[in-house]
Parts: C-alpha cells; sequence; structure tokens
DNA sequence: TCCGGATATTAGACAAAGTCCAGATCGACG
DNA sequence: CGTCGATCTGGACTTTGTCTAATATCCGGA
C-alpha cells in the first residue's frame, strides 16, 4: 500500500477531518513514512523545501488528528512525544541511546495477571514499551 | 517501616550517596510519601516552610538519586516526568484525566511472547502502563 | 585550630517543547 | 464576485529542564 498525497484526502474525511492542503502534507509526512515523528520532526519534513506551515499549525494538525483517533501518541521519551500513524495494537521497542524507536507487533504478545480494575474505570490503552540499550 | 529523616542518611550511604542536609531532605520527601512525584512537587514538598533548596538542586540531586539505582524514573505524562521512590519491578495504572499514577505489583502479572532482541541489544527494562479513564 | 582542595549548592540565564491568541487568509457557496 | 465560518499564522508566553560560574560547605592533614 503507497500513501500518496491523494490518498490522503480520503483518509482524512473518513476520519471526520477536513482536508486542508496543511493537513494533507503532515498526514503525508507520517503515513508515507510509517514511522514514529515528533512535532518537530514532522514540522521539518513539512517544511523541507520552503516554509509552508506554521509552528502552531502543526501541533493544533497533531492535536486533531490524535482525538480523531487517526494517529496514536508514544511517550517514551521525557523530552519529546512521538506519533505513530499505526493505531493498530502494538508494543515498542526503545532504544535508549540513539533514540530509535520502532514497533513490535501485538499479535503474540500476552499480557496475564493484571489486576481487576478499580471501579468506574475503562481501559483506554495498555502501553508496553521494551527499553534497550547496545551491549558494551 | 517508616521512613524518617534519621533513616535516610543511611538508605543514601548504601547506595553511596553522600548525604547532605539537601538529599535527606528530597529523599525524604520521596520515601516518607511512597509516591510518584514529578520535580516540581519535590520542590514544593521541600521548600514547603522556608526556600532551602534549590530548583538546580533538586534536579541535579533527583538525577544522582536515578544514576545510583535508588529512584527510577516513570515516563507517563508528556509534559513531566515522574520519579518513584519503588525500585522493585512493577507497572503503573494512569488515570489520564487525574494524572493519577498507581503502581501495579508485577509479582502475578506475566508478560510471553515478546520478540527476541536485535544482536548487540540488552533489555534495560520493560516499562507496561495501563491507562484508565473514569467511564461517562 | 587552620588550611586547601574536593564536593555540593546556588541564582539566574538559557533552551526546547508546547500553548495561546488576535488578526489575516482561505475557500465553498450563493 | 462577496460573504462568512473554518483554518492558519506570527509571535508572545509558559513550563520543564539544563548549564554555568560563583559561592559555600565539608573534611583530612599539618
Ligand atoms: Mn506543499
Ligand atoms: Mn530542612
Ligand atoms: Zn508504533
Ligand atoms: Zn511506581
Amino acid at each position: 500500500m503507497h500513501y500518496t498525497r491523494d490518498n490522503m484526502a480520503g483518509l482524512l474525511r473518513s476520519h471526520d477531518i477536513n482536508p486542508t492542503h496543511q493537513r494533507i502534507e503532515i498526514a503525508h509526512a507520517l503515513f508515507s513514512r510509517q514511522e514514529h515523528l515528533s512535532a518537530d520532526q514532522v514540522m521539518a519534513v513539512v517544511n523541507t523545501r520552503h516554509s509552508e506551515t506554521s509552528k502552531a499549525t502543526v501541533y493544533n494538525t497533531l492535536k486533531l488528528f490524535l482525538e480523531k483517533g487517526l494517529v496514536r501518541e508514544v511517550i517514551v521519551d521525557p523530552s519529546k512525544v512521538f506519533f505513530d500513524p499505526n493505531t493498530s495494537p502494538h508494543h515498542h521497542l526503545y532504544e535508549v541511546d540513539s533514540g530509535k524507536l520502532s514497533d513490535i507487533d501485538a499479535e503474540h504478545v500476552v499480557i496475564s495477571g493484571l489486576p481487576p480494575l478499580p471501579a468506574g474505570m475503562v481501559t483506554e490503552g495498555i502501553d508496553l514499551i521494551v527499553r534497550v540499550r547496545r551491549t558494551r
């Protein structure tokens, strides 16, 4: 599956997002790469040729994508949030030295023995992060 | 077990940390409460009566505690790091609305089916965070 | 006790991520 | 075209955390 700019409008609409030029560019940055990008990185990608999209719009748009369930947030680095175009259930491998973040398919991972939730609470998600370091 | 200021000096020494007045106060803030505190919260606790410890010292000290394995870092809120006096293996329950963070004993939790690590990598830790929300 | 070096603390400048707002711009529709 | 709600924007602002150079404290030896 190839994510072209033309695809993006439909993808956005299917998530109830009005496809503007900026939103298409930002979605394209995330989905064509299928990588975890910080707001700063999205900003850089979108403004490579010449400045096109403001910082405010990048942040507003990423938050909108998040609310609409188009992307997911990964909180793994204390200094910045990563945005993840992969919203299917999966976990993360984080290389602490390089900051490299990669996906772990959730299909074969089983988490069992969790205690029952406190009353009146519902699970919003389970984040599993494997922090690894280079041997030396 | 009661964590008094007097205990703190021994605890710090046992972790190869020179027990100064400020370090004792900061350790006491964390260990007497047995709660997850942000740097800001530590700062507030330590300086309740009158200003005693600078921001730089709070941050320096928490980083030192971290390096020496006296406390653990919990990265769960995109805006601030929490410091955890509980270093035994355990997981976390995060209430996203209130920001309340509580421990899940690791004893009965089993995580299986994780793929093998890439070569030359060693696990530094596995963080499991259950994000919950109030039903409404 | 006094001294000197090592260790620790400090104020405040600085940096980076993220938020906010009031005004400008866009674009769909008549 | 012209209107108007939706969107975008520069830039000020906030918050978390880092850095540095000066000061203070601690401690072992003379
Ligand atoms: Mn473009
Ligand atoms: Mn005190
Ligand atoms: Zn991912
Ligand atoms: Zn904990």
